[in-house]
RNA sequence: GCUGGAGUAGCUCAGUUGGCAGAGCACGUCCUUGGUAAGGACGGGGUCACGAGUUCAAUUCUCGUCUCCAGCUCCA
């Protein structure tokens, strides 16, 4: 059986136990998604969580009464009177839309009936393992200004242990969350109330594991011939007017005046590298040119949007603008592409999907620079022989991009990195540079990220590894535990040897039981326990704890020091 | 921004049908000097998110604001 009929099913299922329940509902549609279903009604009073066990209860009763589900082609007009009758305004609006003069229709059983494609199960029987899980407010057809609707969301599966593997998933989910372990591991935390939502605060933990980052990237860029720049945070309006950003999101920019001057705090860094690459005469000699930049950025995202470390109102990108050559552009783009899963592997993940955006509604520049653009980047895709999606509409207002997302370890997507490319915004800036004869011409501008925001990167990052970071990215790499206080001394050596050796250690020799601080080291996801104890002290040696794997014995420091440089230096 | 739910100690949560605010963990002091995942005793800690209103009395009821959560819309 096809999992997504069987969900499809079990959605007209839950429509038809809402409309038993709550004859007044009207429908809206309710197709099978990725994870399960849902159905959009249109019901006066919410529905609540004791609705949901009541609408799961009758879903049960109806489909132990074995409903067939039975599929009839009817009439367009017979259809409108129909549904016209069982006052079922929205469908009436759907096959309104309809082009076809025939339409389908789904009875279940003689009481509920439903505009459908299908194709759908024979027996509502066939439904054994299906759970609701929340509901929440949707706008109708998804536009923001139509009416709000409640939508019920659901899942099923074939199987009840299907069924349970998936709400384990789903819990598993919630305990890694980064919201939760970010600020118990002392990583990091937003404080909404005090300083405001969406601005973070990044702990002397969490600092270190950023700094990591940012070190890596910083040596990696410039080992791949980019130039590292800083621009201002605050730049004159009239950029952002030329640049466009003011026309398209000036609503979402933080504007303020000195003295009687228009200020923007930057929502992109795209213009001060812009002024950069204008501050000379460039040459056909010179490019490409690559300009990067961690770049702080403030953007005034709605409230309802805010969520965790991946959504924010200042974050810093990784954010670079390679000018080039018409004849450049190709290895450009993947150059990046290299770059961005070359990055991504050292950061321990192996799986992506590639979209490619293409013009939206909105834009600016030419047609034939965007046909231009468009056709670098699928060309290049297609060059290295990577499958990918098209998102039609997608794309910047002011070029098509390439999206890369990155799979983690529970299979969940996150939006990282994204190639750009622009033919709009050297025309606007009148950028320019000098080719072998001498004639002025236009630069071609990528804008690109690898890992996007470093926030929403290390949002992922924790949600990925579960905070069990590699020894390289861990926070804290070696715990250093005495078995009493008999041993500090020989404790303290050992200390400062790591230290030495560029570990970063740290010694926990308070009034504590053993047993008590290995808990707290586990608990603290530290990677390495070194557990010192007279023996110990008196053969120059540590026994070594793993996080999760408990004692694995004892060895000479240096023999500690080697085996964990090398770990570290090898980003296991 | 929209729909719905929520906000009690640093954290996880009880509780008050309107009448002195509670536990565990964490924190502090003391005892304990322990060999691989929670030793013991005592103690400090609260504008019950914030601001108004009703009331003899509001953490509790009403309204407003802020913030969070599940989604929707948006994401240069």
């Amino acid at each position: 059986m096809n999992l997504d009929t069987l969900r499809h099913s079990c959605s007209h299922i839950m429509a038809y136990a809402v409309k038993e329940l709550w004859p007044d509902a009207k429908l809206a549609i309710g197709p099978s998604i990725e994870d399960g279903f849902y159905y959009d009604f249109d019901k006066k009073t919410p529905f609540t969580d004791d609705d949901l066990f009541k609408i799961e209860n009758k879903m049960r009763e109806i489909i132990a009464s074995d409903e067939k589900f039975i599929r009839e082609e009817v009439n367009r007009d017979a259809a409108i009177k129909l549904f016209r009758k069982l006052k079922e305004d929205y469908k009436v609006e759907l096959i309104n839309a309809l082009a076809d003069p025939k339409v389908t229709i789904y009875k279940t059983g003689n009481k509920f009936v439903d505009l459908c494609r299908g194709p759908h199960i024979e027996s509502a029987l066939e439904i054994k393992a299906f759970k609701l899980l929340s509901v929440a407010g949707a706008y109708w057809h998804g536009i923001e200004t139509n009416p709000m609707l409640q939508r019920i969301y659901g899942t099923a599966f074939l199987t009840h242990k299907e069924l349970e593997g998936h709400l384990k998933n789903l819990e598993e989910a919630r305990l890694r969350d980064h919201r939760k372990i970010g600020p118990a591991l002392g990583l990091f935390d937003i404080y909404h109330e005090e300083a405001g939502a969406g601005l973070v605060f990044y702990y002397p933990k969490g600092a270190i594991l950023r700094n990591l980052i940012e070190e890596y990237e910083k040596k990696e860029h410039l080992k791949r011939g980019y130039q590292m720049v800083t621009t201002p945070h605050i730049m004159q309006s009239g950029l952002w007017k030329k640049s466009g950003h003011y026309d398209y999101y000036k609503d979402n920019m933080h504007i303020f005046k000195i003295d009687e001057q228009e200020y923007v705090l930057k929502p992109m860094n795209c213009p001060g590298h812009i002024l950069i690459y204008k501050s000379q005469t460039r040459s056909y000699k010179d490019l490409p040119i690559r300009l990067f930049e961690l770049g702080t950025v403030y953007r005034h995202e709605k409230a309802g949007v805010l969520h965790g470390l991946l959504r924010v109102r200042g974050f810093t990108q990784d954010d670079a603008h390679i000018f080039c050559l018409p004849e450049q552009l190709r290895e450009e783009i993947g150059g990046v592409i290299d770059f961005v899963f070359d990055t991504m592997k050292v950061f321990g993940f192996y799986d992506w999907a590639i979209e490619l955006s293409t013009r939206p509604k909105d834009y600016i520049g030419s047609e034939e620079d965007w046909r231009r653009a468009t056709e670098a980047l699928e060309s290049t895709l297609k060059e290295k022989g990577l499958k990918y999606d098209i998102n039609e509409g997608d794309g910047a207002f002011y070029g098509p991009k390439i999206d890369i997302k990155l799979k983690d370890a529970l299979k969940r997507s996150w939006q990282c990195a994204t190639i750009q490319c622009d033919f709009a915004l050297p025309k606007r800036f009148g950028l320019a540079y000098v080719d072998n004869e001498g004639k002025e011409k236009q630069p071609i501008m990528l804008h690109r990220v690898l890992l996007g925001s470093l926030e929403r990167f290390i949002g992922a990052l924790i949600e990925h590894y579960n905070a069990d970071f590699p020894l390289w990215l861990a926070p804290v790499q070696t715990l250093i535990i005495p078995v009493s206080s008999s041993v500090i001394e020989y404790s303290l050596k050992v200390m400062s040897d790591l230290i030495d050796a560029g570990l970063r250690v740290e010694i926990d020799s308070s009034n504590e039981t053993l047993n008590k601080r290995i808990r707290n080291a586990e608990l603290n996801k530290i990677p390495y326990s070194l557990v010192i104890g007279e023996r110990e002290a008196m053969a120059g040696t540590v026994a070594i704890r793993k996080k999760g794997k408990g004692n694995i014995g004892t060895v000479a420091l240096s023999d500690f020091i080697k085996q964990a440089t090398e770990e570290i230096k090898n980003k296991q």
